[in-house]
DNA sequence: TCTCGTTCTTGGACAGCGTTACATGATCTC
DNA sequence: GAGATCATGTAACGCTGTCCAAGAACGAGA
């Protein structure tokens, strides 16, 4: 009666419905009206629960189609394809992060980075090296970002760095107050991503590259 | 008895001794010899527990000076500095994302880049974004880094992504074979860093800015 | 010295988690 | 119809964080 399909189904709209902490088998099982011991039976381990879980969403995630004129736009739209979409579901995003298998979310969009890269004239292990830093980036943008509207005001940075702000007399009252605000994450990352995409595929080279 | 401070220094013993899975209430009490209410007496929750160790922890990490001729170069150097020691700790920096508290294991080394930064002639907000942008990175490459030694190879990016290359004609064959290999990550990372560190401190700027 | 109040510690319980051994029913095959 | 395979359910094990009520230590005031 419950197929493999039917419970990563459920449990993907039950994470994206009630956070990635809603995900335990006793409460999957409940939504689906049948004992625990059967989703180890259809899919296993909650490991490979997980791990199928976030594969299916990496999946869909990569429908979306890539846009851009230059090729460098385009490995440039796959960065921020990643962010947005990682965004969007965030649930499942930090199910996969708490997972360890981040990688497996992204996967369809980090091969679509390397077609790009490649089409930018960026072959073999420059591609790997170039779309590691790429990701490790967006990774760590989307840790802060997802870290901000979880974690307890005690914890959060803006507080944190402004608690020892008194005893700091060599920051500038200026650098001071701004470190207690929140920045505007988004354009901080979109710079970011500027800088590390201009520094494997430089503007000016990559008009000329295949165009 | 049993002093808050004693119950902080065992559990981040234990966390460095046998992983951030490994402080649990009822080990750290046996450890202690101590019950485990004794714990919730002296330090309050588990996350209240967490949040001490990582905070004690992350005021050990500060002491390390921060070397470098110009400004740029010391900017460049804590962003090193956090790297490597998180790396060196890497359990505690496990336990602290697991926690989301990457902030606070880092905050006196941030507190540090921003200082760094404004002696390099960034200051206000435009300090405050370039060390969230710094940070970021670093996060996002130490996600990657202590993912590695952890995951079972069924969802290491190496596999995930070598599996699906056979479908993939659009993909030079050695940039195929590149992404089945490891990366050499602290090289990935170093010109990374270099790259958004540029983007924020120009080298030639720096040179001239104090000195 | 006795007693009161605060500080500190304890044992035992509760609910939840992932997981498994085992028993049961359903379905298909020979 | 008998037997094997598939699919599901029951009940438990050991682990987790957390809390409550009761007891022990200890310092101070009468």
């Amino acid at each position: 009666m419950a197929t493999c399909d039917e419970i990563l189904d459920r449990a993907l709209a039950l994470v994206e419905a009630e956070g990635a902490e809603a995900l335990t088998m006793r409460r999957l099982a409940g939504e689906l009206g049948v004992a625990t011991t059967t989703i180890y039976w259809h899919v296993g381990n909650r490991d490979d629960l997980v791990t199928a879980v976030v594969r299916r969403h990496g999946e869909q995630m990569a429908r979306t189609p890539v846009n851009g004129d230059t090729a460098r736009d385009r490995v440039l739209d796959v960065a921020r394809l990643i962010w947005r979409t990682s965004l969007e579901h965030r649930e499942v995003t930090r199910l996969a992060a708490a997972h360890g298998a981040s990688t497996l979310q992204a996967r369809e969009l980090e091969l679509a980075m390397a077609r790009e890269l490649q089409t930018a004239g960026v072959v073999g292990t420059a591609a790997r090296d170039a779309m590691r830093a790429i990701t490790a980036c967006v990774g760590g943008f989307l840790v802060v970002a997802l870290r901000n509207d979880q974690t307890p005001e005690a914890l959060r940075r803006t507080t944190v760095l402004a608690d020892h702000n008194a005893d700091d007399g060599d920051l500038n009252p200026t650098t001071r107050a701004a470190l207690a605000e929140p920045a505007d994450l988004p354009a901080v990352f979109e710079s970011t991503l500027q800088a590390v995409v201009e520094s494997i595929v430089p503007a000016d080279l990559s008009a000329n590259a295949y165009l």
